[in-house]
DNA sequence: TATGAATGAGCTTTCATTCAT
DNA sequence: AATGAATGAAAGCTCATTCAT
C-alpha cells in the first residue's frame, strides 16, 4: 500500500513514512536536548528505539536528507498553525498582531522543535539556506507593504522591519533559556507592543 | 622574554601570545567560513599555516580553551570599541541610540568575529553559560533602566527590551548574509528609530 | 539468535562473543609479545586481522573494559582449571602441593596468558585492585590456614607464606623467559619440597 | 671541569653528572607514583622543576637511556647497601641471612626506587634484560652453591632456588601495597625462616 | 647549557555509511 | 523492512624528539 507525496518526491508506503516521521522526531528531541554538535545516528537511533544506526541509513539518503526533513516538518507544522491563526484578521495592523502573538504562542508550545531549528540553521553546514530563511520572513513583509499601502504603517524599509521583528519573536526561546519561567504571553504583549508604536503612522 | 598578562593568567612569552593568537584568529576565520561544526583542529591548522595540530594542542589546553579564547577575544575588542562610543553620552537616549549604532558599526566591520561568536553561543555546547553571563551584566538594561527613571523611557520589562535590542542588532550579520549590498548605517538608522519610538515616553 | 553470558552481563549474539572473543586474544598475544605500554588498539587489531580500529571500540567500550576481559578470561581459565586439580585433595598438605604443581602445569601451559596478565597487574593502571581482589579471596590462605588448624603446618604468618608461595610460581614465566629449557615438572616438584620442609610441623 | 666516568661511557663534567642524576631521580618518583606508562616527559620535566622536555632529551640519547641509567642507579645503590651487609659473613648460612635481611631492609627503605624498578622489568619493554636479572641473582646462586659445597645445604637446583628466594624478597612492594602497615622486619625474618627450613641439610 | 617552540607520528574514540542476511 | 556487523575517515590529544637561539 502507498501513498502520493507532494511533487518531486518519490512514492512511500504508509509504514515508510510513519518510520520517516518517527526518526524525524528522534532526530528534533536529539537536537534540541544535546545540540546538533551531539545528535549523531547513535543518539537519534537509541532515542528512536531503533536497534541499528542503519534504519535511518536505510530509509534517508544521508544526514542531510535526514536534516532537511526535520527543518521541512518544523516550518509545515508551523505553516499550518500559523494559517489558523491569520485566516480571521481584518487589516494589516490586526495581522502583525496576529503574527507575532500566533508565533510566540507556537514558538511556547514547540521549544524543542524552535531549538533545533534554530541550531540547524546557525550550525547545520548549510550555508545559511535563503531559501527557507526568506520563506519565512516573507509572509511578514507582505504584511508590512500592505500596512504602508494602507497607510495604517509609516514609511520603512520593510525588509529591515520584518527582520527585527523576526528577531525579536525568534529570540523567545534563549529568553527562555535563561529565564524558564518567563510570562511567555507578557512577551508576545511586549512585542505586539513595541513594534505597533514602531510601525503605526505618527499620531 | 615575557610579558604579563592580565591578572589570573600565567605569564606567557611574546612569542607565545603571537602564536596564540594567530590560532585564535584562525579558529574564527574557520568557524565563520564553515560553520563550529567544520572548524576541527585540522582545519585550523591549515588555515594558521602550522603543520601539526599538535601545536594547537600545545598552546592551549584543550578544544574548550581555545573557543574560550576566542569569545573572550571577540568580546573584548567589541568592549574596547564600544567603551570609546558609549564615552561622550549625555542621556538615556542617547546612550541607547550610541549603543544600537555602536554595535552595528563593530559588527560591520568584524562580520567573522561575530558570525563566529553566534555560532559559538548557539552550537558550542557550553549551555549558554557565557551568553547568560554577557547578558547579565548586559549594559543595555542600565541604560533602558535609568531612562525610565529619568522619565525619557516608557514603562516596559528592560529584560525584555534589551533582548529585542539585542536581537535586532545581532541580525544583522544574517541580513548581511542575504543581501550583502545592505545599506549598514541605514539598517543602524532603522533599528535606532524603531526603539526610539518604542521606549519613549508617549506624546 | 542470542545467547545469555553470566548474570549482570547484557545479552550477546554469538558472533558478537565470537569477535570479542577472537580480539581478547589477539590483545593476549600482543601484551604478551610486545608489553602493555606497545600494545595499541593498532597493534591489536592488526594482530587479530581487523580493518579497523573501530571495530574494537565498536565491541569493547573502552581500552578498559578490553583489558578487563582480557583478565577475566586469563582467571576464569585457570579457576576452571585449578578447580579440577582440587577437587581429589584429601588434607592441606595435599592441597598445597595440588595447588602448587596445577598452578606450575596451567603457567607452563598458558605463558602468554600469565605473561599478559603480570604485565597488566603491573602496570594496567588499575592500582592493584584486581590483584587485590584476587589475593584477597586467595584459596592459597585458607588452604594454609585449615592446615595450621589441623597440625600439619607450623606456626607463621598465613598471608607472608602466601605470598612467597605464590610469587614463586608466579616466577616461573620469568625463568623460562631466562631458561627456555627448564625442566618445568622438576621446577614445580622444587617448589613443592622447598614450601612442604617450610610449613610442615617441626620434625 | 670534568670527571671521568667508568670505562665506556664518555666524559662528563660534574655539572652535567648532577643534572642527570636529578633528571634520574625526577623519572624514579615519576614511575613509582604513576607508572611506567604516566612517566612521560613532561612529567619528569616537571617533576624536576625542569622548564623544557627538551633539557631531558639533551642530556640523554632518549627514553631508553634514561631507564637505562634509572636501573643502572638503582641496582648499584644496591649493590653498594649489600656489599656492606655482606661483608662479615662467615658460613653460606649467614650469608643467606645476611642476603634476605639485607635486601629487605633496602628495600624497605628505597620502596620508590623498588616499585619503578619493577615497573620497568615488567613493562620496560626491553624484552626481560636477561643481563640485569641475571646479575641480580647471580650472587644468590654463588651463596647456595658454596653452602652445598660446604654441606650446609640440602641438594636443589641451585638456580631455581635463587630463583624462589630472589620472587619471595621482590614480593614485599606488592605486599607493602596491599599492606602499608605490615611488619617488615617480621616479613624479613619469615623469609630467613622458610629458606632456612628450605635449604638446611635434612636434621 | 638551557629554553621555548615546533614537529609528526601515534594514541583512543566517534562518526556516517555500507552490506549480508 | 530491519538488523547486527563492519568499515575507514576523522576527531582531539599526547608523546618523544629536534632545533634555533
Amino acid at each position: 500500500m502507498q501513498a502520493k507525496t507532494s511533487a518531486g518526491e518519490r512514492t512511500r508506503t504508509f509504514t515508510e513514512q510513519a518510520r520517516r516521521a518517527q526518526i524525524v522526531a528522534a532526530a528534533i528531541a536529539a537536537i534540541a536536548e544535546g545540540g546538533y554538535r551531539n545528535a549523531s545516528f547513535t543518539q537519534i537511533a537509541r532515542r528512536a528505539g531503533l536497534s541499528s544506526t542503519g534504519l535511518i541509513s536505510y530509509h534517508f539518503a544521508g544526514k542531510d536528507e535526514l536534516i532537511g526533513e526535520v527543518v521541512r516538518t518544523v516550518l509545515a507544522g508551523m505553516g499550518a498553525f500559523m494559517a489558523g491563526r491569520m485566516a480571521a484578521v481584518a487589516s494589516p495592523t490586526e495581522a502583525l498582531r496576529a503574527y507575532i502573538e500566533g508565533t510566540v504562542a507556537f514558538i511556547d508550545g514547540h521549544r524543542d522543535q524552535m531549538k533545533a531549528l534554530a541550531d540547524i540553521f546557525i550550525n547545520g553546514g548549510f550555508g545559511y539556506d535563503a531559501a527557507a530563511e526568506t520563506a519565512a520572513v516573507s509572509p511578514l513583509e507582505e504584511i508590512l507593504r500592505s500596512g504602508q499601502a494602507a497607510g495604517e504603517f509609516r514609511d520603512f524599509d520593510p525588509v529591515v522591519m520584518a527582520t527585527l521583528v523576526q528577531r525579536s519573536v525568534d529570540g523567545l526561546p534563549f529568553l527562555l533559556d535563561m529565564r524558564p519561567d518567563l510570562d511567555v504571553p507578557g512577551y508576545g504583549r511586549e512585542v505586539v507592543t513595541v513594534f505597533d508604536l514602531a510601525t503605526r503612522t505618527e499620531p
